[in-house]
DNA sequence: GTTAGGG
DNA sequence: CCCTAAC
């Protein structure tokens, strides 16, 4: 169960809600004219074996709360700096912006508490890790203030804003679902949705570290989360770069293949319903890619949170806080009335219905389905650690969301609401979202975005009953899973999931330590509207395994084989002997790696990126490859030497 | 099935 | 990590 915790937390359903506010979903008789997303008080407390997580989302309608990062810099004695950059990106309805300037340029100082590991890369990181520090800091929030003083600096200083954000602003109107956007300025919209507190997985920033590379950027995406989660911050990165639709380089070299020559970035397109902005990310630098992938997934998040203005972030119990606010508190808005609605000026225009307004109250999402195997003898806090490994495999690829009417996926993002029915009295009820991997292969470019028989009826999604039932539960399945994996708290995952929403299940450990495996869902829907021939070339793209970068312990581990067996023809050995349960890891990546770690000893420091890894094993790196370099060498001229002896 | 290298 | 040629 306690996995489950953290899974719950991601996990969720959506309640609609017409009319007033409250909880039920069943009241229809409010009036549906008027709706208006309610605000989610989401409180999340994620309790690892090394330290306590709280990522708590108190979205109390209080626009005010949307400046809690300008707060949070302000705190830092960094007012002037920081929040002109942060207003400057509100200016552009880009919270999520502002989050990242603040992180990027005082993370240090707001976080001086907590480890620092590096320049830029980390930052975002130590920002959010300041965020879940602790109730004492977060409390400053508390008071909002700075607007007004700020928002003089709006104008100020544009360009830092342009330094920060690699991306396009034009992101964020992507694809969220319109709903949240159906926004006025009196309407106060916040789907403060529980997810983004899950996505923390903080736990294991500072002791996981050796465990899995992926760590890393589990622990930054999660920073992001729960800053986000706390407020903006993790936004910050989503808008910050635009979110890349699909899972790595590979989608690039997807598009840039021969097969998918003919359909280019207009795959992204299709996946990001509206703005052409979301092919941007294809474009951006590998190394930054990978930083940031996974915290952009989290589109919809963010709009969200960028909504959802947290209030108080205080130590709360529950891990969710039902509480939902549907009106800005007055008095808190005051203040933040006016700056509240230059927010979301540009937004309306565009996104507004014209008459009425949907209401809704996200309470929770559904996530995608996970199977962790784990041996009994497990700790729990090595169970936690899997189930935040699987949940950010299963992120990594991004997500989407998806919008399931009456247990019907809405494919059609150009409807609008009316069109599709959301706002007919009878509908709201029936009204879901989920959390969907966001693979590359999700909507190949030759899929329509618009194309009506994409409008599925039957989905798998017919497996996920509508969102309210589905929410928090974590069901325990004890099925056979045929790709199955070693290697106790590493992930393993060859693809990422096909853009179907799934329960989660968790699969009982037998003997082995085994990993986790997101199942993927095949999208039957989309395989039946393509051309055979892609559709096969598409099953390989699936295949394709996600990166997961060494973790400093595989680092040792390899190095510590390679040293002893040389690396000559022995990459078998190498695996068998270091990484025998590892199945994640081939030989093939065991002899990639250390062609990588090579190329690393022999660079600049400050030209390596990702996690860093110690010299010390850089050194041995260096080392016992000249050595074994050497001893191929000589064995190359005794075997050059040898024939000639033999054949006389 | 492995290894070695380029991509 | 992927892909392939070459064992």
């Amino acid at each position: 169960m306690c996995a489950f915790d953290l899974l719950a937390i991601v996990a969720g359903n959506l309640l609609l809600e017409k009319g007033n506010n409250t909880p039920s979903s069943s009241d229809i008789s409010a009036d549906k004219d008027h709706c208006k997303v309610a605000n989610n008080a989401v409180k999340n407390e994620c309790q690892n074996d090394e330290k306590n997580m709280k990522v708590e989302v108190h979205d109390q309608g209080s626009i005010t709360r949307s400046f809690f990062v300008s707060e949070l810099v302000s705190q830092g004695n960094e007012q002037n700096h920081c929040s002109k950059e942060y207003l400057y990106a509100e200016n552009d309805l880009n919270l999520g912006l502002a989050a990242t300037v603040a992180t990027s340029e005082c993370a240090e100082r707001i976080g001086s508490g907590m480890m620092v590991n590096s320049k830029s890369q980390n930052e975002i990181r130590t920002f959010a890790g300041n965020l879940d520090v602790g109730p004492s800091l977060l409390r400053e929030f508390d008071n909002c203030k700075l607007e007004r003083e700020t928002k003089k600096l709006i104008k100020d200083e544009p360009h830092k804003c342009g330094k920060v954000q690699n991306g396009t602003v034009a992101n964020m109107c992507s694809f969220e679902d319109p709903v949240v956007w159906d926004e006025k300025p009196h309407t106060l919209v916040s789907s403060g949705s529980s997810t983004k507190v899950p996505l923390r997985g903080n736990n294991n920033s500072h002791s996981s570290y050796p465990t899995n590379g992926d760590n890393v950027n589990v622990n930054s995406r999660d920073d992001d989360e729960n800053s986000s989660g706390c407020t903006h911050p993790s936004t910050t990165k989503k808008f910050f770069r635009p979110a890349p639709r699909i899972g790595d380089r590979r989608i690039r070299k997807i598009l840039a293949s021969k097969y998918w020559k003919g359909a280019p970035r207009s795959n992204d397109a299709t996946l990001s319903n509206t703005d052409g902005a979301d092919s941007k990310p294809l474009y951006h630098k590998r190394k930054n890619y990978y930083k940031y992938q996974r915290s952009e997934r989290l589109y919809p998040f963010k709009k969200r949170k960028h909504f959802a203005y947290g209030s108080q972030l205080d130590s709360g119990e529950g891990m969710s806080n039902e509480f939902v606010s549907d009106s800005p508190k007055k008095g808190n808005d005051e203040d933040a009335a006016g700056s509240c609605s230059k927010l979301h000026a540009g937004q309306h225009n565009s996104f507004r219905p014209r008459h009425s307004h949907v209401k809704l109250r996200i309470k929770s999402f559904k996530v995608p389905e996970l199977f962790i195997e784990i041996p009994e003898s497990a700790t729990v806090g090595l169970l936690k650690r899997t189930v935040m490994e699987a949940v950010t495999t299963i992120l990594g690829g991004g997500l989407r969301v998806g919008v399931l009417l009456q247990g019907k996926k809405i494919r059609d993002d150009h409807k609008t609401l009316q069109q599709t029915g959301i706002c007919h009295n009878n509908q709201l009820d029936a009204l879901g979202f989920s959390l969907e991997p966001n693979s590359s292969r999700a909507a190949p470019s030759f899929c329509p975005v618009d194309s009506p028989f994409l409008i599925d009826t039957a989905q798998p999604v017919s497996r996920y009953p509508p969102a309210p039932s589905v929410a928090h539960h974590a069901t325990c399945a004890a099925s056979p899973e045929p790709h199955q994996t070693n290697l106790g708290n590493l992930i393993e995952s060859d693809h990422d999931s096909a853009p179907s929403p799934t329960a989660m299940s968790i699969e009982k450990g037998t003997t082995d330590s085994k990993a986790l495996v997101p199942v993927p869902e095949m999208n039957i829907e989309a395989l039946a509207v393509v051309p055979a021939d892609l559709k096969s070339k598409r099953s390989e793209i699936v295949q394709r395994r996600i990166r997961r970068p060494f973790s400093v312990a595989e680092v040792e581990a390899l190095v510590q084989a390679v040293e002893k067996l040389g690396t000559g023809s022995r990459w078998r050995d190498v695996k068998l002997r270091a990484f025998d349960n590892a199945k994640h890891r081939t030989y093939v990546d065991l002899k990639d790696k250390w062609k990588t770690l090579v190329h690393t000893a022999r660079i600049s420091p400050q030209q390596r990126r990702g996690e860093p890894v110690p010299q010390e094993l850089l050194d041995r790196v260096l080392t016992a490859h000249a050595y074994w370099s050497h001893q191929q060498a000589k064995q190359h001229i005794k075997q050059q030497q040898q024939p000639p002896s033999l054949e006389l």
